[in-house]
DNA sequence: ATAAAACGTAAAAACATTTTGACATTATAA
DNA sequence: TTATAATGTCAAAATGTTTTTACGTTTTAT
């Protein structure tokens, strides 16, 4: 599943471990995510959507 | 995760099982999840969304 | 009313994710 | 250049999801 959380993420002006304490999760799982080491679970890419101000969709594509 | 799987399903006139097969995973899979009883992996759910032909972000809610 | 199809559910094993804690590397700014 | 922030990665344990097998209930059509 490839994604664009770096992209988003940056255009915010994130680092990793703030994106993480907004969706509530740790860096490291942010950090595996972004670098396809697998894909979040259902609710967790939707809270990423949300915190990055994009729809599921747009944030992942299979 | 609320969803709307059981509403989309019908208007493609869809059993679980046919979608199911589709969906390449069994039928008590997508009747968990229809009931809400676990979310799917990401992976799957596109693959719902995908066969249903919507989106995810219309599919499911958190 | 009865057969067949569709749906609901449960327990356990298999499989995937997240956390935790730790350490290494790379980038950035003073 | 050196300290600091940011990122990358690993292994083990915890947590969560899916599959399988099996059986029960409900709906639909004849």
């Amino acid at each position: 599943m490839k994604n664009k959380i770096l992209e988003f993420r940056k255009r915010k002006g994130f680092t990793q471990d703030v994106l993480a304490k907004k969706c509530k999760v740790t860096r490291q799982t942010i950090n595996a995510i972004e670098n396809d080491r697998y894909d979040p679970t259902l609710q967790l890419a939707f809270k990423i959507a949300q915190v990055l101000n994009v729809k599921v969709d747009d944030l992942f594509k299979p």
